[in-house]
DNA sequence: CCCGAACTTCAACGGTGTTGAAGTCTTGGT
DNA sequence: ACCAAGACTTCAACACCGTTGAAGTTCGGG
């Protein structure tokens, strides 16, 4: 029974699912995949590459789809939160995400299309570049922190926290991994929407 | 010649400049002290410990001699500016404080600062935790990439870019990694803060 | 001076990504 | 039908990693 290119990636993405991508290592998928450690390697040139893989695999079909009657700012907002949906399609998809340097092929479709969205409303070029900029940070950073609270919980934090010497942190530290991660990400977009609308160039 | 918790601490940090945080290895490290493989593991308990304190000293006196006079929007936009600055004091510090879950002194520090700043000014505590999340999210964001592009360049970047597929990225690819990362941080950084004020408790 | 604690050394364990030579299988042309 | 040529897998190794524990050494206080 010979590989595939793409059953190297599932089965990679499948482990993922299962062990987290702490324990996600060229020996067990090869194991998983009912194959010998250098098996891989054939269809990935290393680790990297096949991480670099799994990422836009993950950002597959982000792009498409989209209702071109949209406004500017709900077309950004939903793009943002189909990046948010597809890092979360998957066990630690931010941090898969975020640890590819390379400029990847999904990726760069959704820059082209918040650029493009940005450009078209006529926002200056760095302005967009780096609205675009600000918004994918958030993202991810609120993913990432999003699935590590999957797995730790916010119990360290509380008790790290010391009412004398954080009062502040004390009095609102039930807001803080927050029981509706759905809502305090769009709350948090939609601050950055609105910082961009103050400035937009047709302002009504 | 024994060594200090504080050798071994100021050791790894100088490493961390000299190697980047991919090749910072606890034998490396022990070179460097020129001391045995095993005799950081009595100072530190793991190698993630070892980590943690280099992440909690970067953050060292961010949140100290504040101007008390400021109001709440320049005063947030000074502790974002401090936090890069303390994440920009050495190589690849951005990625060493994200890789950092347990919630650190100076970083809960900074935290404390940021929502009382915020529930000073009236604002909610729901409102004060997410906007804290977003403008952190964005610092941290944004000097992870700042920090990568001063390794790696954006050659491989504009070098994936199909203008035919990725036109607004290929108009607007001269703004990507700026010539001006402190504008560029700024900029954004007022975009978030304008929206906060958009929904400020005391607009004028 | 000496004892106990603080600290270091040394050798090992199990794990990692990666490589290369040697095999085996599969395919297509003659 | 055969057979060469690629495609693909196996297997054993390499060099590294974080971590551990038992054995040593060094040091300060009584």
């Amino acid at each position: 029974m010979r590989l595939t290119r793409e059953q190297v990636l599932a089965g990679a993405l499948d482990l993922l699912d299962e062990a987290g991508i702490e324990n996600l290592t060229m020996r067990r998928l090869a194991l998983a995949l009912g194959v010998q450690n250098g098996a891989t390697y054939w269809h990935f040139r290393s680790k990297q590459a096949l991480l670099e893989a799994m990422a836009d695999a993950l950002l597959h079909g982000v792009t498409t789809g989209l209702d071109p009657e949209l406004s500017w700012d709900r077309r950004l907002a939903e793009l943002a939160a189909r990046l948010r949906r597809a890092l979360l399609s998957r066990r630690d998809g931010a941090r898969l995400f975020s640890g590819s340097f390379f400029p990847l092929p999904n990726a760069l479709a959704y820059g082209e299309a918040m650029i493009g969205t940005l450009r078209a409303a006529g926002f200056a070029d760095r302005d967009a570049v780096w609205a675009v900029d600000t918004i994918t940070h958030y993202v991810v950073g609120h993913t990432t922190e999003e699935q590590i609270a999957d797995d730790s919980g916010p119990d360290r934090l509380i008790a790290a926290i010391d009412p004398g010497l954080h009062p502040n942190l004390h009095a609102t530290v039930g807001h803080i991994p927050g029981p509706h991660p759905e809502q305090h990400f769009e709350h948090g977009l939609e601050l950055v929407i609105a910082g961009l609308r103050v400035n937009s160039p047709d302002r009504t």
